[in-house]
RNA sequence: CGCGGGGUAGAGCAGCUCGGUAGCUCGUCGGGCUCAUAACCCGGAGGUCGUAGGUUCAAAUCCUGCCCCCGCAACCA
């Protein structure tokens, strides 16, 4: 069987959550389900970050000691996965005792290797901040924070031997194209390399200065510093190297946003290298989230609270946007207005409304069972053909990364749906008593259907299994046991006579800021004007032709079942058509000869295929309609005033 | 200064690696349908592909110059 297993970033726990976190750790929920829905056993591994000074310190601020500070912290993060849909997962702290042991046996192993050595290293230090500062960081030389001036001091600390690897590294990824995706990351990469520009690594700290961390297993004298610690965690969750899962699972993938680029594509394997461990898979980066076109920042107040989108909108629309708004690499815009007309076009109209159509044909035609499949036409192998590319393409463009373009890919067959239950018309067929052929048309209806549900899953799980369920399929969300390689080349039918729901609204629309304010003017407007407009002028009324005619010929609308079409005399003036909604409260038959008064300069109309040139008077009460007429017989065409 | 990303229809974006039909969604205009969530389906209008050159039979795509926008302290995916 095969295996997956990919990572999130192991979140810095001295902040809370927001939307970029929560890509990241969706797009890996995402990829582990898309694994398991081709049969896999997958899984991801997520996790809080919790050593360091900047904890030390964030802890401090708010009068708390470190532990309790970053158990806060993570279980924010610990408890807003699930409300996001996110699951298949093992939650690792880099506070976990077990963790610190295995960080204790590699570091021992990399020491006894000869890859660590004792080393000094000097620079600018600030003893208000009391941490280094590079030049780059010093305002004038200053220290930005204290506006004085740094020590230069020299410190002793172990380093790792990072660049014995680099040009190994280098060559390796140059004959690895796809070792770190997309492209442009790679590029980046082998530019970072290319410079030479990069030293050991640093990977201590003086408990002198900092205790917040895990002890050097060769020097109790020394904690560990960030990269030895952290990235560790992602084959400590699997146990260790020798784990059970790190022997199943290993290698994996990651997954991170640009900016911890460096420490992944090239720390990170180096450390692996030096452990004699091997390599990852894939190293997947992403772009940022940006708000219009700026960064999200806390100082510029323009976060977005993942949390909240998924309350408003609903978790699966949430999910949905995000993947078929950020083409995987680049940065991607965020904005609320955009989202609702995304979730409206595609969800609500292309997607909802298909199964609202179709679920509400088969309780009019089938009694909500799953019809039989007869015969295919060539409309229906064509469909059926593109159902299979689209699904082929979906996956192809998942496995690759390619959101945005898989979606794009699978909503063609979304709407090649929709066309064909346009050109095939069920409606038609029922009338003709076209059973057979009705029959057929349903079932493939349903059977694409599921087809697109299946394929959604990965992305929005709980509406994945709503539409199941609405096509009688049994599910939940934690597994959608099918094969996909079986389900892209074969079109089955749903079993006959399985039960489908009576209706489906499983994406309402929203409604946008714009109509909102809209609907909010227009009522003011109506307001206003109800107010302004009491009284009107004589010349007003004179501008209405209102005249008297006799009803000739009455007759349902062929195509609309509330509208009767008369042929009304108006004496000189001829015979006029006029479309009326009355067939509610009158026959046809009782009509003709019937003296009535209608309006007559109104601008012609279609309805449903036949145009109106007038409007009948009549009055309302009781919720019912009656027709105004002369108090006794008058000459047609006479002007009414 | 330098580095990186970008400038393609009214808006948002794809296409650029591997030159040859300018594509998608929304909006807009016209038509159709009546099964449906004012939805769906068909058709139209709308583009000097930032700009000036170059290479080529052929450039949005390759090369060069220039202009404009965004990011590059910290937090941080």
């Amino acid at each position: 069987m095969n295996r997956f297993y990919i990572t999130t970033p192991i979140y810095y726990v001295n902040a809370r959550p927001h939307l970029g976190h929560s890509y990241s750790t969706m797009v890996a929920d995402a990829l582990v389900r898309l694994h398991r829905l081709q049969g896999e056993e997958a899984f991801f591994v997520t996790g809080s970050d919790e050593h360091g000074d900047k904890i030390v310190q964030a802890a401090e601020k708010v009068g708390k000691d470190p532990q309790s500070f970053v158990d806060e912290i993570s279980l924010l993060f610990q408890t807003l996965w699930p409300q996001l849909g996110i699951e298949n997962y093992r939650f690792a702290r880099t506070t976990d005792p077990a963790h610190a042991k295995i960080v204790q046996d590699l570091l021992q192993k990399v020491y006894d290797a000869g890859d660590i050595y004792f080393g000094e290293f000097s620079g600018h230090y600030c003893y208000g901040c009391e941490r280094f500062y590079t030049e780059k960081e010093l305002v004038d030389g200053l220290c930005p924070q204290h506006l004085t001036s740094p020590a230069l001091i020299s410190e002793k600390n172990y380093f790792f031997k990072m660049s014995k690897y680099l040009p190994w590294l280098k060559e390796y990824i140059e004959t690895h194209p796809d070792f770190i995706r997309p492209e442009r990351y790679r590029s980046e990469a082998l530019g970072m390399l290319e410079a030479g520009a990069l030293d050991d690594l640093c990977i201590s700290r003086p408990k002198t200065r900092l205790t917040w961390g895990i002890d050097l297993p060769f020097d109790h004298n020394y904690v560990c510093y960030v990269w030895f610690d952290a990235l560790l965690t992602y084959i400590s969750a699997l146990g260790g190297p020798s784990g059970t899962d790190f022997a199943t699972f290993w290698p994996g993938e990651h997954l991170v946003a640009k900016d911890i680029l460096k420490p992944h594509a090239v720390f990170w394997p180096a450390m692996l290298k030096s452990m004699g461990l091997p390599l990852y898979k894939h190293l997947n980066v992403h772009g940022y989230w940006l708000s219009r076109d700026t960064k999200m920042s806390k100082s510029l107040g323009n976060i977005v609270d993942p949390k909240a989108m998924a309350d408003a909108y609903g978790i699966d629309a949430f999910r949905y946007y995000l993947f078929r708004e950020m083409h995987f690499g680049s940065d991607a815009s965020f904005s609320e207005e955009n989202m609702v007309a995304r979730i409206n076009a595609d969800l609500a109209n292309d997607l909802g409304n298909l199964f609202s159509r179709v679920l509400a044909m088969a309780a009019k035609y089938c009694s909500s069972r799953a019809p039989k499949m007869g015969t295919l036409t060539e409309e229906d192998t064509v469909l059926v053909d593109l159902c299979s590319h689209a699904m082929q393409n979906f996956l192809q463009l998942f496995s690759a990364i390619k959101f945005a373009e898989g979606l794009e890919s699978l909503w063609e067959f979304v709407r090649a749906l929709n066309k064909y239950v346009d050109s095939q018309a069920p409606w038609a067929l029922a009338k003709k008593n076209e059973t057979e052929r009705l029959a057929t048309v349903m079932a493939v209806l349903l059977a694409g259907m599921r087809k697109i549900a299946l394929c959604l899953w990965p992305v929005m799980p709980t509406a994945s299994c709503t539409m199941l369920k609405q096509l009688g399929i049994d599910v939940d969300t934690q597994t959608v046991p099918c094969s996909m390689d079986y389900e892209c080349t074969h079109f089955d039918a749903l079993p006959e006579g399985q039960e489908l729901a009576l209706k489906s609204n499983i994406f309402p629309r929203r409604e946008s800021k714009d109509e909102k304010k809209d609907k909010a003017t227009k009522k003011e407007q109506n307001e206003a004007k109800a107010e302004e407009n009491t009284t009107i002028d004589i010349g007003a009324f004179h501008a209405l032709d209102i005249r008297v005619g006799t009803i000739e010929q009455a007759e349902k609308h062929p195509n609309a079942d509330t509208i009767l079409v008369l042929h009304i005399d108006f004496g000189s003036l001829g015979v006029r058509q006029i479309l009326s909604g009355l067939a509610a409260y009158y026959k046809p038959e009782e009509l003709v000869h019937k003296q009535v008064v209608a309006l007559l300069n109104l601008k012609p109309r279609k309805i449903r295929g036949l145009v109106s040139n007038g409007m009948v008077l009549t009055a309302e009460s009781d919720g019912k309609v009656v027709l105004l007429s002369p108090e006794h017989l008058v000459d047609n065409g006479g002007t009414v005033g």
